[in-house]
RNA sequence: GCGCUCGUAGCUCAACGGAUAGAGCAUCUGACUACGGAUCAGAAGGUUGGGGGUUCGAGUCCCUCCGAGCGCGCCA
């Protein structure tokens, strides 16, 4: 502000109970300290509040997040790994905060490439396609479907065929395409229970499912006067968008052939969360390659009035990964690589590190699984989403700096003082005193705990949450080496078990609305 | 050609339009007979791709150029 409201504000502020010092700086900046008396208590405040001082939203929302999002008979990959892992972590921090959570998996389980896929199931046999699919083989079926329909015009026009029984509802068809469906929600269903994702099978919005709604959407659309017909086929034409010839570009509601297409699903989709979901805010966890496609289904759904001020839609834009090169990641042949094996070797990985501090393959295997997966999850999760990263196990798994390991190690350690100590982390409940810096700066960066999951829920960025777990970790472990807390008497002793129960608190905490799983031991 | 997202330390990344642009890794120097050294403390490292503009103030907003990634009519 201005210096004549500056110096106003800080006159104001003199008596205050919170403050020490304020003051205008040279540069005109208010510098405020806070009295050490003022800190202890709003610490002691937040050690007493179940949810450590972070606020319960208010008007609470009817919140929409679509993400996972893989598709049937193909293998989930490294770009999968992120919007699943990011939109968890949305869901679990817009829950915590009370607002009503819809996961929707917007499965790819329609499409012309069904076709293929289920002529290539009959002709290896449903037990086989079976047993290769759970194997995770998946990329292998998809693979040899495809093979098959390029080579064979017999094998391409029989798949034509069956995408019009699909369609049309043969009754064999569709069970077909049921078991083809199942055997692979099977699959990454087993992925998500390892990296403890909380989708479900109640959450599956596939695309199949508005299928029903398609022809009422377009009928509406068209009756609004926002679709129009051209070229045969019905288009929606929002403002501001331009083909490459610079003519109006399309979204295409409905193909010249009288078929649907994704865009047509995507509307759909809008219109049910909005109406018969009561959604208030639609987040579409999705790669930043759809972000021209989202920005005209939005403006449709607004053209249509389904989206307004008031209920609003946001692509939270996912970036690519890359590898070591700096370009997409892939393996060496060029090919995605496969979710799992990302998953395996990150935990084999882990489980090396810690191979000659565990005799129990049993515990090792569970912490290597921890350490790994958490590491994984936390790489996506600690960088902006929208900015593409480079994937390099050696820094993830690192014990040092901004990641996973680091903050688990945190809460391991804090573990380990109260196991020596004999108490249960939850009886730490003593008075807060301030007496070093180290302790200060501990309790101040614990108290922005709410505003960290606050921001992260607000701007759909868990990142944020993130950077301030980071933070927090880094201000215990100067605390550790500064002040001794066993060995401490009476009430600082008292103290700094309670600063140690309040940053193990907020710190697991913060990771579960993260999803980074935290072993006791490491 | 047009559009979107970017370009920050050697590397990987931060930074509601606010102060001297911050972390981690790597490098260098220190600290282990206290609770897990799997750690910590310190140093060094920058014309925020170039150039204009807006304003009290710009890495952030606008224009322009250079460079990168992605996208652009019946696939999803």
């Amino acid at each position: 502000p201005p210096r004549e409201v500056a110096e106003l504000i800080v006159s104001g502020l003199a008596g205050a109970s919170a403050v020490q010092t304020a003051e205008v700086s040279g540069s005109g900046f208010i510098n405020i300290t806070l009295r050490d008396s003022w800190l202890a208590e709003q610490a002691d405040d937040q050690l007493a509040d179940p949810r450590l001082g972070v606020p319960v939203a208010g008007p609470a929302q009817c919140v929409v997040v679509d993400y996972s999002a893989p598709n049937v008979a193909k293998e989930m990959h490294v770009g999968h790994l992120r919007t699943t892992v990011v939109g968890d972590a949305l869901v679990r921090v817009l829950e915590f905060l009370g607002h009503r959570v819809i996961r929707a998996n917007h499965i790819g389980d329609w499409g012309t490439q069904f076709g293929m896929l289920l002529e290539h199931l009959l002709d290896v046999g449903e037990q086989a396609a079976y047993d290769q699919l759970a194997a995770g083989e998946i990329n292998e079926f998809y693979q040899a479907a495809k093979q098959q329909f390029d080579a064979d015009p017999v094998f391409a026009e029989r798949a034509r065929l069956r995408v019009v029984a699909l369609q049309s509802g043969d009754p064999e068809t569709v069970r077909l395409w049921q078991t083809l469906v199942r055997d692979t929600e099977h699959y990454y269903n087993a992925i998500y229970r390892r990296l403890d994702v909380t989708l479900t099978d109640a959450d599956l919005a596939p695309e199949s499912f508005y299928n029903s709604m398609l022809a009422d959407v377009c009928d509406e659309l068209e009756s609004l006067g926002v679709a129009v017909i051209s070229e045969g086929a019905l288009c929606a034409f929002p403002p501001g968008f331009t083909a490459r010839d610079g003519s109006p570009l399309p979204i295409i509601l409905r193909k010249s052939d009288g078929g649907y297409g994704y865009d047509a699903t995507d509307m759909a989709a809008i219109r049910y969360r909005v109406r018969d979901l009561g959604a208030d805010r639609l987040i579409y966890v999705v790669g930043s390659e759809q972000a021209l496609h989202f920005a005209m289904i939005f403006a449709v759904a607004r053209q249509a009035g389904w989206l307004t001020d008031k209920v609003r839609a946001e692509h939270a834009t996912i970036g690519m990964v890359a590898g070591a090169d700096g370009k997409r990641f892939r393996t060496r042949s060029g090919g995605s690589v496969k979710l799992s094996m990302l998953i395996d070797e990150a935990v084999e990985r882990a489980e090396g590190a810690i191979r000659d501090r565990y005799d129990d393959p049993v515990q090792r295997r569970q912490i290597a699984e921890a350490v790994g997966i958490g590491a994984l999850k936390y790489g996506d999760l600690s960088v902006a989403r929208d900015s593409s990263y480079v994937l390099d196990f050696d820094r993830l798994l690192a014990l040092n700096g901004n990641t996973g390991p680091y903050l688990q190690y945190a809460t391991a350690r804090i573990r380990s003082i109260f196991q020596r100590a004999g108490l249960d982390p939850g009886q730490a409940t003593g008075r807060v005193l301030l007496g070093s810096p180290a302790e200060r700066a501990l309790a101040l960066q614990l108290l922005g705990f709410g505003r960290a999951v606050t921001d992260a829920a607000a701007t759909a960025e868990p990142h944020k949450l993130a950077g301030f777990l980071f933070d927090a970790a880094s201000a215990f472990t100067t605390f550790y080496e500064q002040c001794p807390v066993l060995a401490a008497e009476g009430e600082t002793r008292v103290s700094r078990l309670a600063l140690c129960g309040l940053t193990l608190r907020v710190l697991t905490t913060g990771l579960g609305l993260l999803g980074i799983p935290v072993p006791d031991r490491m």
